[in-house]
DNA sequence: GATTCTAATGGCACTCAGTGCCAAAAATAA
DNA sequence: TTATTTTTGGCACTGAGTGCCATTAGAATC
């Protein structure tokens, strides 16, 4: 359990919590009992605050199961910042996003925990949409910085789509795969995606049916 | 408004309305108060039918402003399974998008009050990711079966996830421009997202960058 | 050490989406 | 007319999320 510590020279009363905790809790709950069978009621009481506090910490229950998102965000933003400039763009990105999606193996099962969540429950995988926009907007602005366009032109926008789209399949598999490995997906995903996009060229089914 | 007959030879009440009446009143009250701002309640009232009525037509507030999507869906497979069998998978996806979104110029305006809806009012920005996967489905099925795998499979799945992230940014760009056509944005999106996937060669930026 | 200031907590009442249940209404069939 | 079928609508209930405000607890000041 964190220990909740007052801060050195700031005023006013000590926060009771904190968002990782809550965050804890409830992912164990939803686990548990399922997310909709969860009233956000029992989430608080577990956490020993008030229902009313608890939604001062996260806006939403839909918020609850997403741990630090923002601190992954920021780490892939400042990878492809300083990315060899001469790469190609689709090279940078594809590694980027392999390493924002690279967990070492003790975070590994509360990771696919979370994502199951995430990605099968609904509400969840709607509200997602929402979470994912600044992922997205990271992508646009590098591919914006790139070509010289601004991160609202189209381009930069498709190709963050495009990403997101590959990566969101490779997670799919990886959940419905005991022994499968995340970052291997993602590498044949983005593989996939160039093959058929790449070029009018026919190639043998074989070539991109699944091991 | 739309009369409701009864239908020949089927006991029971007649229906009171039609799922597409509640959309157009739903949709008309959305653009004129907002989404949020307006109840269930009062587009029940507005429609002349109980509020618990209204939810026997629609699951969700958020099911409401989609119209008939799934005939357009059904559209989109048959030609999918119609298309020239030797055609490059990803030019008779291309056709088959642009296609779906290709909206005669007196349903236009309405279609773009709809979408600029389920775009930008965040609640039902993050609902379409789930009416989206029925599209994603269809999409996946033609990869598939193309490639002699599984619509579940990898590539099948990244391949829909793509499409849809180009169809995602054609239309916001859409809805960001007075003067833009949406079939030609969607011919640029499925240009940038081959071009950028498509070759580890270096292009010149301005290949790029928009008009 | 008592007082003041500051920021977080918690309780309460409220709105609104969505659901289960059942009686009433309105159509057809006998 | 009566029986059957299907939809409607009312009511009560749950649960998420919000506005308001008094209370609490630590820090700063005197």
């Amino acid at each position: 359990m964190d220990s909740v510590k007052p801060v050195p020279g700031r005023s006013g009363r000590v926060h009771a919590t904190t968002h990782s905790h809550l965050s804890q809790i409830a992912l164990k709950l939803f686990l548990e009992r399922g997310f909709e069978q969860t009233t956000v009621d029992e989430i608080a009481k577990e956490a020993g605050i008030s229902r009313r506090t608890l939604f001062r910490y996260f806006q939403t229950k839909n918020d609850l199961p997403w741990g630090n998102f923002d601190a992954l965000l920021e780490g892939m933003r400042s990878r492809l910042a300083h990315a060899e400039h001469d790469a190609p763009i689709i090279d940078v990105l594809r590694s980027a996003v392999i390493e924002f999606n690279h967990f070492p193996h003790d975070e590994l099962a509360m990771h696919r925990s979370r994502m199951w969540l995430l990605l099968n429950v609904p509400t969840l995988r709607a509200h997602s949409t929402l979470r994912y926009a600044e992922w997205r907007q990271v992508i646009a602005e590098f591919v914006a910085n790139r070509l010289g366009a601004l991160p609202s032109d189209l381009t930069p926008q498709t190709i963050a789509g495009v990403c997101l789209g590959i990566s969101l399949a490779a997670y799919e598999q990886w959940l419905g795969r005991e022994d499968a490995n995340l970052v291997e997906l993602f590498d044949v995903a983005f593989s996939s995606a160039e093959a058929i996009l790449g070029t009018a060229e026919v190639r043998s089914p074989s070539e991109f049916s699944q091991a």
